[in-house]
DNA sequence: AATTCGATTGAATGGGAATTCAGATAGTAA
DNA sequence: TTACTATCTGAATTCCCATTCAATCGAATT
């Protein structure tokens, strides 16, 4: 704490040229203040986190690519692990609200969610203009 | 392999009535184009992973709430890891793309890039309909 | 009711990633 | 050039999570 705090001093001290400690408390105010807004909602991590596995993400993209609902055992020769394992991740994926569950007979269907579909699409779209973005860096 | 086609052949005939070996190989054909479409871009999966973190979660969702630049000493408080955890994050999400790096004097400043701040956007955006969806569900 | 089938669950484990520690680097100041 | 600053890097360690194994479930069939 008092160790940042000097550090922020000198860095306005080094934008502004003069700094006070008016201008430490202020600063340190407006960071308080962001911090509380920036998580204020913080529920969108873990769908983040499920999506970031190789075998969630190649299930959910194989849901929201069909634009419609598959069985366990046509996902299942899709990713290269255990029947067990497709089931975890299908709960995962279920849990986070990327996909839906309907059950009929001994067969379970599993479609995308809206959310899914644009999570993906977002991922897709934007990459580019990534690229872009960091080869202006003269590092 | 043998043993996947026995049960799609199977939820075949559950679903259609009838199951002749022309339908499963069509079947089969229509989950492989499948595959091949959903996994033609793969490159939106690290993404996900970066953003799973809750280090490198509170870093871009702070960068992208203030809509500016911070300076590495000013998000160094705001998550509870040490100094270095913090640098590391940020490469990530630098690699990931999603910040931008800009180095003036011995101070490194960070901006969320727009892919970061759609990201956060549409997550928390649909996180309603996801609760919307999944309750309909009777388990 | 016994068996088979598709799928799920929970516990244990192995592997990988996040953190830290120590040292390095580049820029600044004396 | 010497010291100091803010930040980064790489190696080592710790910790978490994805997978598997085994057992189980509900539904259907015999």
């Amino acid at each position: 704490m008092a160790e940042s705090s000097n550090r922020i001093r000198r860095l306005l001290a080094d934008s502004i040229g003069e700094c006070c400690d008016e201008h430490v408390e202020r600063r340190l105010g407006e960071l308080d203040s962001l911090a509380d807004n920036a998580f204020a909602e913080d529920r969108a991590r873990p769908v983040f986190a499920v999506l970031g596995d190789e075998t969630r993400y190649r299930l959910a993209r194989v849901l929201a690519t069909a634009e419609d609902e598959l069985c366990v055992c046509e996902l299942e020769p899709l990713v290269d692990v255990s029947e067990s394992a497709v089931s975890h991740a299908l709960s995962d994926l279920v849990d986070a609200g990327l996909v839906a569950r309907r059950k009929e007979g001994n067969w379970r269907y599993y479609r995308a969610t809206d959310l899914a579909g644009d999570l993906l699409q977002v991922a897709d779209r934007v990459k580019r203009d990534d690229a872009l973005q960091s080869e202006g860096e003269g590092e």
